[in-house]
DNA sequence: CAATGTTTGATTGTGTACAATTAAATTTCT
DNA sequence: AGAAATTTAATTGTACACAATCAAACATTG
């Protein structure tokens, strides 16, 4: 599959060479992928990802959410008024530190557990991988965001 | 690490345990990587991604470079039409079928490969990875894209 | 305690993404 | 040829993403 020559500046630069691209493509996907479960459940990826981590911690702050999702304010802001909107969670300054706004679940965005916990094991058939595959992926993604972040 | 319990539907619920996530987040870190050296050129990384196949087959139909990054003309559209007033490409209608609109490098972006043609190789700096890491890691993304697109 | 510096969110502006709709051109079918 | 179906872009509207800037609250230090 490669020959000396292919490791050129030219091949180098070859979209079917790259890295970057298949974790482009395959991140929007899999996005997509997940659209018709979230969809029923009148959610965004970004938002599902927000109520993965609220159905853990029930209670965080936005800048606990944006260390462990890697998103910035500029990002989370609205998208957390729209899921305030929508009654599924709640906004308020930390009384003892009011630079900090407490996110935490509302009854209905309690409640959207049960209707999402099978999302994880429907999309796995998506995927059509073995678990083996499945961690080794997971491992090796984990460890490049590690170096990337 | 995976103990019986951890393949219940709580756990899978669990962003630590998802696949989904270390995909998306390692996409934008990596876009982010990109940054400083497209940032040089004044690219964003979809631009990038448009121009590395240009530089391959310079013509190609909407159409095809849709077909090719997986985004539709949603998206590619005003991204061509900002690469357009930059003198990057030309926008025409074929006139064998006035239904494709035929993108062309111009000269300004045929030079802009020599500027980016190392890239690829400032990036796997970045990633820490050995050749056989990045080849393994590209081959079960790809596969994976198949499952998915 | 007052000045300085830091932390934390919010805001603004630009650029993707993508579903849904529209519109024009072409192809197919009778 | 003419109607119907298909193909291809463009448009519209919503929702991220993120750099850059701002503003308020807190912490530190002399």
């Amino acid at each position: 599959m490669s020959t000396p020559s292919e490791n050129s500046s030219a091949a180098l630069l070859k979209l079917e060479n790259q890295l970057c691209f298949p974790l482009y493509a395959v991140s929007r996907m899999l996005t997509k992928a997940y659209q018709p479960y979230l969809q029923a459940l009148d959610l965004t990826y970004p938002q599902y990802l927000v109520f993965l981590l609220l159905w853990e911690h029930d209670e965080l702050t936005v800048k606990e959410l944006g260390e462990k999702l890697l998103l910035d304010s500029g990002t989370l802001t609205p998208l957390l008024k729209r899921m305030e909107q929508k009654q599924w969670l709640s906004r308020r300054r930390d009384p003892r530190d009011e630079r900090s706004v407490l996110i935490a679940l509302l009854p209905a965005g309690q409640a959207l557990r049960e209707a999402a916990c099978h999302i994880p094991e429907q999309l796995l058939g998506h995927m059509g991988m073995s678990q083996d595959e499945f961690e080794q992926l997971r491992s090796q993604l984990n460890t490049l965001l590690t170096k990337l972040a």
